[in-house]
DNA sequence: TCGAGTCTGTTTCCCAGCGAACAGAAAAAC
DNA sequence: GTTTTTCTGTTCGCTGGGAAACAGACTCGA
C-alpha cells in the first residue's frame, strides 16, 4: 500500500467534497480555513461544541482518558473525516476529548450552521452515518490492538496511520505525545523508536519523526493497520466509484 | 444506580418500542421471536448479514479479534439496542463478529425488509444514528479500560453491564467465556472471581454467576462503568422524555 | 552568550498477568 | 452405574513494560 494514491485528496476534505455544490455555496460564508497546532484544543470532553471541523492537512485524534490521567487515542481523524457529529445529533457536549495531533489546516463551520444543512439534506446524514460506522471499525480494532499488541506493534500502526493523513513524510510530534497516543510510557517509546531508526525505517530528530521506509514498517506492523485502512478505503470507494486506482493498488 | 428502574422495558426492545405503530404493523409479518443461546452465532466478521436482531432478554457482544486468536469484547448489545446497522447502510458484510453472550430472547427481522423501512423513515435513521453514537462512547471507554485497568476492575465493569441487560440476577456463563470478554486468561478470572465471592459480592457455581451485592461491585468498579452507563441513559432519556425517574436516581 | 526550559536516551527496580500445566469437581453421555 | 467431557482452582516461572530518576542534548529567550 502506498501513500501516494491519496494525493488527489490532499487539497480538500473528503466529506466536504461529497457535498452538493449549492450546499457548499450556502455554507461558504460560515466556513473558515484555519491552521491548527497541537496547542489548539478542539473539544474537551463534556464541554460545549461550537464548531465542526473538517481536517485538510491537520490530523486530529479522539482521546479517551481515565480519572487517573491515563490516556490513549481511540481514533484518528484526517482529511477523510470530520469531528462534531454529536452536535448534529442534538448532543450539545462531546463525549470525549479531541486534540490536534499533527499541525496543519482545517476547515471549520459553526455547529448550528452546519446542523441546519445536516437536518435538511438526507445525503449528508447518510454520509456521516457511514463515516461513523467506519470509525466504529477503527475503534474496535484499536481496542484489541491496545489490549494485546506490543508497544512496537502499536507504534508501527500509529505511525502508518499518521503518515496516511499528513502532508509529506515528516511527523511533527514529540515522543511524549506519541506515548500518550499509543497508551504507553515515554521511555518505552524512546527505546522502540531507537530500534526503528537502527533498522532504517525512520529518522528521529528532536520533535520530529521522518518516515523513511514505509514498506518495512508495514511488514512489522500488526494486522490492525490493514483492517482499519481497508475500512476507510471501503468508505471512500463507496462514494467515489469513478476514481480509478484508489483501491486497486 | 439500581437495576430495577429499567424493568419497564424488560418485555420489549427499546429501539422497536420507538417505532411508530403502523411501521411495527407492517414489519410484523417479517418479525420472529427466537430464543438464542451462546452456541448460536449472530454474525461472523466478514460474512453476509441476513437478519437484524433486537435483543429482549438475550445479551449480545461485539467481539474484536486478532489473527493470533486473541479476543476481546468491544461492546455489548442488550434490550436497549440492535445489531445489523451495516446492512442498513449498504454494507453487506459485518466488520466484526457478534455473539450471543447470555441466553435469552431476541426479535429478528430479515435485513432487506427492515432496510426498506429504514430507507423510508427518517425517524428510524436518526434513532439508529444516535444509537451508534452511544455505542461509540462505549467503544472508546472500553478501549481505555482494556488498556489500563486491572483484570479485577474490568471484570466488575463487565458483570455490572451484563447485569443491566439480563433477566434476573443470574448470569449463565463460564469463566472461559468471561475471560474472552474482558480479554484476559482464564486463571486470572478464576482468582478474581474467587475474591469477589469471598467479599460476598457474587456466588459462583459451575457455568453460572449470581450477583448478590451490586452496590459493592459498583464501588470497586472503575469509572468506566459509570461513563458507559450514563451514555446509554442519555440515549434512552432523549427518546423517553415522559418517563420519570429513569435518569434521576 | 548564558541559562532556563524542553526533549531524548538510558538505567534500575518491580509486578500484574501471561503461558503452561495439572488435579479435582461437576455434568453429561454412555 | 461408569466413563468422558467440561469446567474450575491453583501453582510457578517468566517477561513486557510501568514507575521513578537522571544526565545529556537541543532550543530559545533574555
Amino acid at each position: 500500500m502506498s501513500k501516494a494514491r491519496r494525493l488527489n485528496y490532499l487539497n480538500k476534505n473528503f466529506i466536504l467534497a461529497q457535498l452538493p455544490p449549492d450546499e457548499i455555496d450556502s455554507l461558504q460564508p460560515a466556513m473558515q480555513m484555519a491552521r491548527m497546532t497541537p496547542e489548539d484544543l478542539i473539544f474537551r470532553a463534556n464541554e460545549r461544541v461550537e464548531y465542526v471541523y473538517f481536517p485538510i492537512t491537520a490530523m486530529l485524534s479522539w482521546i479517551a482518558t481515565t480519572s487517573e490521567g491515563e490516556r490513549v487515542e481511540v481514533g484518528v481523524v484526517g482529511w477523510e473525516g470530520m469531528v462534531g457529529v454529536p452536535e448534529m445529533l442534538g448532543y450539545s457536549v462531546a463525549p470525549f476529548t479531541v486534540e490536534v495531533e499533527l499541525p496543519g489546516d482545517v476547515v471549520r463551520i459553526r455547529a448550528e450552521v452546519f446542523r441546519r444543512t445536516f437536518d435538511r439534506v438526507p445525503l449528508i446524514q447518510n454520509l456521516l452515518f457511514r463515516y461513523y460506522f467506519t470509525a466504529h471499525t477503527q475503534l474496535a480494532q484499536s481496542s484489541v490492538c491496545n489490549r494485546f499488541h506490543t508497544v512496537e506493534e502499536r507504534m508501527n500502526r500509529w505511525l502508518l496511520m499518521a503518515h496516511d493523513r499528513c502532508d509529506g513524510d515528516e511527523l511533527a510530534l514529540t515522543q511524549e505525545i506519541l506515548a500518550g497516543m499509543i497508551g504507553a510510557r515515554r521511555p518505552a517509546v524512546s527505546i522502540v523508536l531507537g530500534n526503528l531508526q537502527k533498522a532504517g525505517s525512520i529518522r528521529i530528530e528532536r520533535g520530529r519523526i521522518t518516515i523513511l521506509q514505509r514498506e518495512k514498517m508495514e511488514e512489522s506492523a500488526c494486522e490492525c493497520y490493514r483492517v482499519i485502512r481497508e475500512a476507510f478505503d471501503h468508505f471512500i470507494e463507496d462514494h467515489q466509484p469513478s476514481v480509478n486506482g484508489f483501491h486497486s493498488a
